[in-house]
DNA sequence: AAACGATCTTCAGGTTGGCTTTAGGTGGCG
DNA sequence: CGCCACCTAAAGCCAACCTGAAGATCGTTT
């Protein structure tokens, strides 16, 4: 049971070094070329993973990336980004990638983080999650309403996201502790009310609405309207 | 075992390219060229998946989907808007779409979708209830006549749920105090008069409605007249 | 190591709104 | 006419909920 990598790399002298190392360690590595051909292998074949560079001829990664997920490939992906910065993480998770990795880089940090992405495999998930106007990027920390961006923290995005992930349905409040806490949380339960307030305060007060609902005694609801 | 598709398309080249490409990939095309036929076609055949342009002769493609989810035919819809702004993309899945596609769209993102929404089966079959023009949503703990909104508390919910659940069928004061209270409630039944009495304020009263009947001596009904 | 900032969690006071009971009223039916 | 089932407005009670603030925890910086 090898692990299939597609590699997407122009820089030739880089690719056959990776795919070196990757065949070395009982990976089965297929590499393209440039990106157009990339997202054909990618689509034709099943990877357990797949490496993207960013910038690649005729197609560049994050346009594989989004045009992969669109077409409901959730493959694991693991890109490439030439420069560093904050910019580059950003656009690669919001275009669906699974991790990112900044050249130059080490490969041995590659082989380790490949393992972890593999580990994790690529369960269905939706690049971001819309609930009206509010989109809300489970890759990244983050939610825009309209074009805001509103900062959140971890545990704010986990019940935000609890609750978007049925827009439009009463979520109660077991169901978000056991979603955005452990499974057994043993502790006070009005945390929750907690975070919907502080959720409150950052999505609907700024912009004047009521989109996060209580349903007293059943939970909570996020609306579109 | 072939993937059996409707496509109810007006524009005859495109209609015609499409379905040779699908063809090509292994589905079993069906056209329709307007909209009567295409809804006619649906309800005789057993689609696995039915694509729907918006705008049609004879019948458009908003009426044929909600005519069908009417009827109680759930097969994945994919609907095609054409990008003019005088629809959008949130009308179609408002009308019971499980997708939609924007005008002028490429053949790889549309098979790619289709196959996906095959994959998926489509939207889960909704669990709301329908008496009449009265729709109750379970999972959202909400309700409406027609159009209009209605608030009911978590009580008043689960008392008209027990009588929507049995449209026109006559429920027990003792059925309805099993279904909503606990099993062993040890208060006053009268509570269910005054539940019924709330709920008539609410569901029939501000609509000059009486669909929520009292049979004397032997509970409730809820009728869809 | 110490200090700091951010986040998480607990706590407590205040408020609200739904649940239930009460009680007087209505109307069907013998 | 009188009984009985049902209707419904009103009011008290209490649990659910909101929220500001303080304490606890964790990771990062100095």
């Amino acid at each position: 049971m090898d692990v299939r990598v597609l590699l997407v790399e122009d820089e030739k002298r880089l690719a056959d070094l990776v795919k070196g190392g990757l065949t070395g360690e009982g990976f089965a590595v297929d590499v393209a070329y440039d990106g157009r051909d990339g997202l054909w292998m990618a689509k034709e074949n099943d990877y357990d993973v797949i490496v993207l560079d960013v910038m690649l001829p005729r197609l560049n990664g994050y346009a594989i990336c989004s045009k992969l997920r669109e077409a409901g490939n959730w493959t694991p992906i693991m890109m490439l980004t030439a420069k560093d910065g904050v910019y580059d993480e950003a656009e690669a998770l919001d275009n669906g990638a699974d991790d990112y990795l900044a050249k130059p880089f080490s490969y041995v940090v590659l082989l380790a983080r490949l393992r972890a992405l593999v580990r994790r495999g690529g369960k269905e998930r939706p690049v971001s999650l819309t609930v009206g106007d509010l989109t809300i990027d489970p890759a990244g920390l983050r939610c825009r309403r309209g074009e805001t961006e509103i900062a959140l923290t971890p545990k704010e995005f986990a019940v935000l996201h609890g609750l978007a992930r049925r827009p439009g349905e009463v979520v109660s409040k077991s169901e978000l502790l056991a979603q955005a806490w452990d499974f057994s949380y043993e502790g006070d339960p009005n945390i929750v009310e907690v975070y919907i307030s502080a959720l409150r305060r950052k999505i609907d007060l700024p912009f004047g609405r009521t989109t996060l609902v209580t349903v007293r005694g059943a939970g909570y609801r996020l609306e579109a309207a």
